[in-house]
DNA sequence: ATGGCCTTTATCAAAGGA
């Protein structure tokens, strides 16, 4: 069984790499997050043409997850913050026994500003609603695009952002809340080295020089670990014409 | 050392992303 993440950065300019992505990897679940298309536009009719089904939450312009998968998903509810928010980042979904949380945590802008803060504050209601969760189900993937670089190992060092988002201490120190509840960096489980990047930002040709960010994880919960086979990046996609800034991350379980 | 691209819309300029 395989698990994947992938912003895609709209989902209606990606949709010819989705698409090639479902045929080629053929995951059983696939996690997206900035579909920036409102749900009467979600582009299902292709996507169910390729045995997929979808459970979506999406706005005009900006953000939107969704979940798709070969077999039966349902919603699970989130907490009231969440569900009143105007912008839909986090979406909640079972599958069997096993609950797949695909979130788009803020990306914070710059650290001090309004959104920083506002990405602070996003972060201690995530960890409020995934210790609900957590008291819930013992198999959770919380799987997305984080906008967190959790070590110095996942960040390049030719770094053009001076006021380092995604590697702040208060950013990093909420990523490890977020463990200390019981979650674990699958693709850790299997690659400690560094230069392993998710994001490559389109200027500076930073692909092609490898200068990026590993913020796109799966992190999965102590009763999937004896299942977790291996984590990949999927850097085939960002290397595609006209491709989104990430690539996918995909994990592969023993299920 | 700086800035550089891509997507969206109340578009043809500006905001947001990271």
């Amino acid at each position: 069984m395989k698990i994947a993440t992938w912003n895609v950065n709209s989902i209606r300019v990606r949709l010819s790499h989705l698409c090639q992505f479902l045929t080629d990897i053929s995951p059983d679940i696939v996690a997206l997050q900035e579909t920036k298309c409102e749900d009467e536009k979600f582009p299902l009719a292709e996507i169910n043409a390729l045995g997929y089904q979808a459970l979506y939450q999406g706005q005009k312009s900006y953000n939107g997850v969704a979940v798709l998968a070969k077999k039966d998903l349902s919603l699970e509810p989130l907490t009231d913050y969440f569900t009143q928010h105007e912008q839909k980042r986090v979406l909640a979904v079972k599958h069997d026994d096993t609950l797949i949380v695909d979130v788009y945590i803020p990306n914070g802008q710059a650290v001090g500003s309004e959104k920083y803060i506002f990405k602070l504050a996003w972060l201690q209601e995530l960890l409020n609603l995934l210790k609900t969760l957590k008291s819930k189900y013992s198999k959770i993937v919380l799987l997305g695009d984080f906008n967190i670089a959790p070590e110095e190992i996942d960040h390049t060092s030719a770094n053009f952002i001076k006021d380092k988002i995604m590697i702040s201490e208060a950013e990093r120190e909420l990523f490890q809340q977020m463990i200390a509840l019981g979650f674990y960096d699958s693709f850790r489980l299997f690659n400690k080295e560094p230069k392993q990047y998710t994001w490559w930002d389109y200027r500076i040709r930073a692909f092609e020089k490898n200068l990026g960010y590993r913020i796109d994880h799966i992190l999965v919960t102590e009763a999937l670990i004896k299942d977790c086979i291996a984590c990949d990046v999927e850097k085939t996609f960002r290397a595609l014409d006209k491709p989104s800034d990430h690539a996918p991350v995909v994990l592969t379980l023993s299920l």
